[in-house]
DNA sequence: GCCGTTTTCGGCCCGACTGTTTTCAGTCG
């Protein structure tokens, strides 16, 4: 059995909660929990690198952990979290995530009542049996019964796409901001970082003491229930089942809690505990040597403080940008702006909805100069795929289109797909013709590891080849992401002359982050594409770059803001 | 359990809110 980096990462999730319940060190936890974080983020397979010398090196992984490991990847078993099993029964783990219920509470159901899973809390809380125990009181009562209620009809909160998110934070921003008093509103957390899925929206609103932002809240349209109101501080749940968090600040602290409230967590701890060793304190309030505030009206002015450059909230992950960002040698960020052209764009000759001159005069407007028409070709899925012929006649259209074209290039390519054993859906001689081969898996998400690393290695050995788009496969909350040894691709597009794409449809953003900059470091260009299937869809080159932000991307890693001429050299390096 | 310009022990981010308790522990972000 092969043990992946994520299975790694959950036996420490579980290891630090079997632990906090049975009253444990809360930063021996922390460790567990912070170690499953670190082991999540990484590009490599734990089990591909050198053993237990390598793990602890590991920022956060020291020797006792980095045994742990290796006995994980050599055995598939960890001894230390079967003895905790044996102490603490399965159902006890799921307690915690009830809202209130933290180590103490879990620990006092456990040994007190014998509480031991959701369905035995239930019983106990019919029966009355925790009337006698201390620190559960009526309200908190209350709330387990609701929650146990909530979870029974499983509707349990999930992570939702940004794009979805963000449907329900903008308006929700907008109404803080049109609060009288309220000079700024603002939503941080992982929405502002830009990640491809939000738990929760994390609002700032930005208003002196005297004003009463919670007031109307109650009336708010998208308001399904509040949790939690006190002055500065208010909680609840929107009509989706989004939760959200607000805090008030007054302006000269809202550069600190700008930051404080945008995190992540990691990073936000790595900040202070800087502070910390120069003799400062860090708060959401601001940064303080004792009494006298030394900055926090801006997020600048407490990085600047802190001996640090500003660091994008794309970054802030606590995946080495705070040590990058003291040494002043943090990239500068791909922007929007910087794009050239897109590489991967449809139209009505397939499953798009505008014509190749619509697509092409939408270019234009978002002040693109070049773009590949990368229509689907003819497999089993897709009725209107084109053949050969319908392609020849594609491109004949093309030509015919740039030869009227100023300052505009069409280039002629294809979405191809990858079949099951590797083969492409159309015949090397046919893909010769055309500028850009974007390749792609389309079926057969299925597969093991080790054959759909060997189809896609396979695809990517053909000649012409030269893009692998949306190469994980995945779909927010629908599809996983495909088996893949994702170092031999890597290695394979790189030796290969090939591009990875990091497409921005809102449900793909793919690749993700950690996988961005792993290319990035192996030296990898990427394709930043739209994808888009209709003219309003060319805006997904907004997702794109946000994507390869978070995966530490600049302006030199991405293809696609290069100049045509130089784009067209890197694509024929890329044909045999 | 990790870690070191306060180094091999003794720290480990910081504050708001809730509920239960009568001054604060626990939870949460």
């Amino acid at each position: 059995m092969t043990i992946h980096n994520a299975d790694v990462a959950e036996v420490f999730e579980e290891i630090g909660d079997l632990l906090s319940i049975q009253g444990e060190n809360a930063f021996r936890v922390r460790a567990y929990r912070r170690a499953a974080q670190i082991v999540r983020s990484l590009p490599h397979e734990l089990a591909e690198m050198g053993g237990p010398g390598e793990y602890a090196a590991l920022p956060g992984i020291g020797k006792d952990l980095a045994a742990k490991i290796t006995e994980l990847v050599r055995t598939g078993r960890l001894g230390a979290l079967e003895r905790l099993r044996r102490r603490v029964p399965s159902g006890v783990r799921e307690l915690l995530s009830l809202p209130g219920m933290g180590p103490v509470r879990v620990h006092a159901l456990m040994t007190k009542l014998h509480v031991k899973s959701r369905d035995e809390l239930r019983s106990a809380l019919s029966a009355g049996r925790l009337e006698r125990l201390r620190g559960f009181g009526p309200a908190l009562q209350q709330r387990l019964r609701t929650a146990l209620a909530a979870k029974a009809a499983s509707d349990i909160a999930k992570r939702l796409p940004l794009s979805v998110a963000a449907q329900y934070a903008e308006p929700l921003s907008r109404y803080f901001a049109s609060i009288p008093g309220v000079t700024r509103a603002e939503i941080a957390g992982s929405y502002r970082r830009g990640r491809d899925t939000v738990g929760d929206l994390d609002v700032l609103v930005c208003a002196p003491a005297s004003v009463n932002v919670f007031s109307t809240l109650q009336g708010y349209p998208d308001l399904r229930e509040m949790s939690a109101s006190g002055t500065t501080k208010a909680a609840g749940v929107l009509r989706n089942g989004l939760q959200f968090d607000v805090r008030v600040v007054p302006k000269e602290s809202f550069g600190a809690a700008l930051q404080y409230f945008t995190g992540s967590k990691d990073h936000s701890i790595h900040l202070r505990r800087r502070a910390q060793e120069r003799g400062l304190k860090l708060s959401e309030y601001g940064l303080y040597r004792g009494r006298r505030r030394l900055a926090g009206d801006t997020e600048e002015g407490v990085y600047q403080a802190l001996g640090l450059s500003w660091i994008p909230p794309e970054l802030r992950e606590d995946r080495g940008e705070v040590e990058a960002s003291a040494k002043r040698a943090l990239p500068r960020l791909v922007e929007r702006s910087d794009l050239k052209g897109d590489l991967h764009v449809h139209t009505d000759a397939t499953d798009g909805h505008n014509s190749l001159e619509d697509m092409v005069a939408a270019a234009r407007a978002q002040k693109l100069s070049y773009m590949a028409i990368t229509d689907h070709t003819k497999y089993l899925g897709i009725v209107h795929g084109l053949d050969a012929d319908r392609l020849a006649r594609r491109c004949e259209a093309i030509d015919a289109l740039n030869e009227k074209l100023r300052g505009f290039t069409v280039l002629k390519g294809a979405e191809v797909d990858i079949l099951e054993d590797g083969r492409l859906a159309l015949p090397d001689a046919v893909l010769a013709k055309l500028d850009v081969i974007v390749i792609a898996v389309h079926s057969h998400f299925e597969l093991p590891e080790a054959k759909q690393t060997a189809r896609v290695l396979r695809a990517l050995e053909r000649p012409h080849v030269s893009i692998l788009a949306h190469p994980s496969g995945r779909l927010l909350g629908e599809r996983a992401p495909l088996a893949l040894d994702f170092d031999r691709l890597l290695e394979a597009v790189h030796d290969r002359g090939c591009f990875l794409e990091v497409n921005g449809q809102p449900l793909r953003l793919d690749l993700d982050d950690v996988h961005i900059k792993a290319a990035r470091d192996r030296g990898v260009l990427l394709s930043l594409a739209s994808d888009a299937h209709s003219i309003d869809q060319l805006a997904y080159l907004g997702g794109a770059v946000r994507q390869a932000r978070r995966g530490w991307a600049s302006e030199e890693d991405v293809l696609n803001a290069r100049p045509l001429g130089e784009v067209r050299k890197l694509l024929q390096g890329a044909k045999r």
